[in-house]
DNA sequence: GGCGATAGCCCATCTTAGTA
DNA sequence: TACTAAGATGGGCTATCGCC
């Protein structure tokens, strides 16, 4: 009997040009510690290597791999200053595919998964690449919602009329689109599976109630709202339902 | 079960930049 | 100029997985 021809080794089929390229990236975030640097990253701010090997529970060296893996793959994107090296999220699209990933993650344990402390923090507010999630960024987008303060734009929302009267109520006036970025549109919530409002004006709003004292940046990601955000914010929102600690 | 490929880890070392 | 600190790189070790 002939021996049997040897069976060619198995190749990937090869990938559809409407193919995403959904492998390459979901090995990025499989790793333990490359998503951890990532949700470390989620808060939109730049982080240090070092800072990210810590978050990340390794190495530097084994922190310097990763990040230059998710350099390559456009996850990330880095600035040097000096002998340091800061690094981000490369847009707000990575930072969207996290939150979606994060929703389909945690599905079917979502309420335990909330129940811990620190965790329910996070889930009243928190940093979402620069704008407010979480139940208060939730709230805060059914409230310009509700008020008809947004109309619908062709890349998600503009600011109508009743919209920049309700905020200038909150002593905030709408900058002008800046066009590097889009101006606002719907983020669907991880914690809430709602949406929330990103983009710009997104970005700018957070930013006012920061400055104001209305809020305050906590650990990590997590946001706070202080006893004047308590007085001054709050009653404006819709759906007072929301219980601070 | 053995073997090879792959990926992740850490240690040691190197490079670069800031500082005294 | 030497020292120090931060980050990158190379090499070896280990665990896992797929194939035979």
């Amino acid at each position: 009997m002939p021996p049997s021809p040897s069976r060619a080794p198995a190749s990937p089929p090869a990938p559809s040009p409407h193919e995403p390229r959904l492998a390459r990236v979901a090995a990025i975030v499989a790793d333990p510690a490359r998503s951890r640097m990532l949700a470390y990253l989620l808060s939109g701010d730049y982080a240090s290597a070092g800072e990210l090997a810590r978050a990340a529970s390794v190495t530097p060296a084994t922190a310097s791999g990763h990040l230059a893996k998710m350099l390559e793959a456009q996850f990330i994107a880095c600035e040097q200053r000096g002998r340091h090296r800061y690094y981000r999220l490369a847009d707000a699209d990575v930072a969207h595919a996290l939150e979606s990933l994060a929703l389909v993650a945690e599905r079917g344990t979502h309420e335990e998964a909330w129940s811990r402390p620190e965790r329910e923090r996070l889930r009243q507010a928190r940093c979402c690449y620069g704008h407010l999630a979480g139940a208060l960024g939730v709230r805060l987008f059914g409230s310009l919602l509700q008020r008809e303060g947004l109309s619908p734009s062709p890349e998600g929302f503009d600011v109508s009329e009743a919209g920049r009267a309700w905020l200038a109520e909150l002593g905030y006036t709408p900058s002008a689109p800046t066009r590097k970025r889009r101006y606002a549109y719907r983020c669907l919530d991880w914690s809430e599976r709602r949406d929330h409002l990103a983009g710009q004006l997104a970005d700018e709003l957070l930013q006012h109630f920061l400055e104001r004292g209305w809020l305050r940046r906590g650990t990590g990601r997590a946001v706070e709202l202080t006893p004047t955000g308590v007085q001054e914010l709050l009653p404006r929102l819709e759906d007072s339902a929301l219980t601070m600690p």
